[in-house]
RNA sequence: GGGGAGAUACCAAAGCGGCCAACUGGGGCAGACUGUAAAUCUGCUGGCGAAUGCCUUCGUAGGUUCGAAUCCUGCUCUCCCCA
């Protein structure tokens, strides 16, 4: 159930409360991607006790090839097997349908992947996915979908809009067909597609409105195109979502793009960003960005980020960190990855208290001017 | 003392008459990364220049040749084997 506590009077941004049998999510939120049931490099206390992280994603396409549903079944589904016991998400494995373009074949019925490990062959349809992410027992569930790439010409994105609905109608069947495995309610997120087409996203956004699920997700965006435009359709789309529902936006993105799409009134994020560029040596600092691998940070001692958005952010260093990632030591990806993630949930959850204060717009103009420095 | 091998850019190491400012690694410098096939990938790495290009380089001093990192001679240094 989605609770909104306030909203900003400037922007569409709005404060909420999803609640989940693993716990309530606070929105706006942003959610640390853990693909393979690891947010790469952290420890799970350390997503708890250190950033306070609510809510973590897993990806049922990598789950399902490894360790494999029978695995995850015997563990008693993923909570268990990782011992995460905060909400979860799961992604459908339409993400790798745009990502592993070339080891995959669509049909009407689904799509054909060709294992990334080992080549063998899978299919992955609505059904199997929403089975799948029963086994794996995630709070929330995403329908399968096609992302389209960018970018795509109209007759492409149209026929692509046109299967994930059809898509959908059989998820949701699957989904009120089946029942959860481990004893905790399961929500069904739809995911809105259409490219940068006005037409087809509102389209798109009027089906997966219909559909009346306890909340919507954006996909197909981030994936190349100019900020503006995505900007643009999530104007449009969040336009025809139910106001009264969380809207998550996949796959988003910079810490710029979360301040722009909470204005527009997105809910929930997801992103590699902080977890992917950490361990690549880029931080995301109150200051600005930063690659760390620069020789200019050799022989700065002062702290990764004086405004310490998680313990470690203080606790060493700019040249030590510099001194791990350049020396390719374990902990320097642990710490970057560790100090990017505290940053994004810090921003956003002071989004929030900016929201209930009713002061948001402002706050979002100063802090883009800052975010964007590039250091 | 005798015999042998070798000296190439920051390091290692190819090249053995023109296609060589010199393969390839490493290191260094910079860039990219958005529902994770990513602790990955890309570029640059003698000097000057935006660039065609020009200049200076392959231990060192000479020589042969239209042309030398590559062939010849002297010198210096290093390593190995035998005494």
């Amino acid at each position: 159930m989605f609770t909104i506590e306030s909203r900003d009077p400037e922007s569409k941004a709005r404060a909420g409360i999803l609640k989940t049998p693993h716990g309530d999510i606070p929105t706006p939120i942003f959610m640390p991607v853990g693909t393979a049931g690891t947010v790469k490099g952290i420890l799970q206390r350390d997503l708890t006790d250190d950033m306070n992280a609510k809510i973590i994603l897993g990806n049922t396409y990598h789950l399902y090839l490894r360790p494999g549903i029978d695995i995850l079944k015997k563990a008693g589904g993923l909570h268990k097997f990782m011992s995460w016991r905060r909400p979860l998400l799961t992604d459908s494995g339409g993400y790798q349908v745009f990502s592993l373009t070339g080891n995959r074949k669509l049909t009407d019925e689904g799509a054909i992947f060709k294992s990334h490990i080992d080549g063998s062959r899978h299919i992955f349809t609505p059904e199997n996915t929403i089975d799948i992410q029963r086994i794996i027992g995630a709070d929330i569930m995403m329908a399968f979908d096609e992302c389209a790439p960018w970018p795509c010409d109209y007759a492409y994105v149209k026929k692509s809009v046109a299967l994930t609905h059809h898509w959908l109608d059989r998820a949701i069947i699957r989904y009120k067909e089946t029942d959860p495995l481990w004893g905790a309610e399961q929500l069904l997120f739809p995911i809105v597609q259409g490219g940068t087409f006005d037409d087809l996203r509102k389209e798109s956004a009027e089906k997966t409105a219909l559909a009346g699920l306890e909340g919507n997700a954006i996909g197909g965006l981030s994936v190349g195109e100019p900020a503006e435009e995505m900007y643009r359709i999530i104007e449009i789309v969040n336009e025809i979502l139910p106001d009264d529902k969380p809207r998550y936006l996949m796959g988003v993105g910079t810490p710029v793009n979360l301040l722009e799409a909470i204005d527009r009134g997105i809910d929930m994020f997801d992103c590699v960003m902080p977890t992917r560029n950490g361990r690549n040596g880029m931080l995301f600092t109150s200051e600005g960005t930063l690659n760390m691998r620069n020789k200019k940070w050799a022989d700065d001692f002062s702290p990764i980020d004086s405004e310490g958005p998680s313990a470690v952010s203080t606790m060493y260093s700019k040249a030590y960190l510099r001194h791990l990632i350049i020396s390719g030591e374990n902990l320097g990806a642990q710490i970057a990855s560790i100090h990017n993630l505290g940053f994004y949930l810090k921003l956003v959850e002071e989004a929030r208290e900016r929201i209930k204060e009713g002061n948001f717009k402002k706050w979002k103009n100063s802090m883009i001017k800052k975010l964007s420095e590039r250091l």
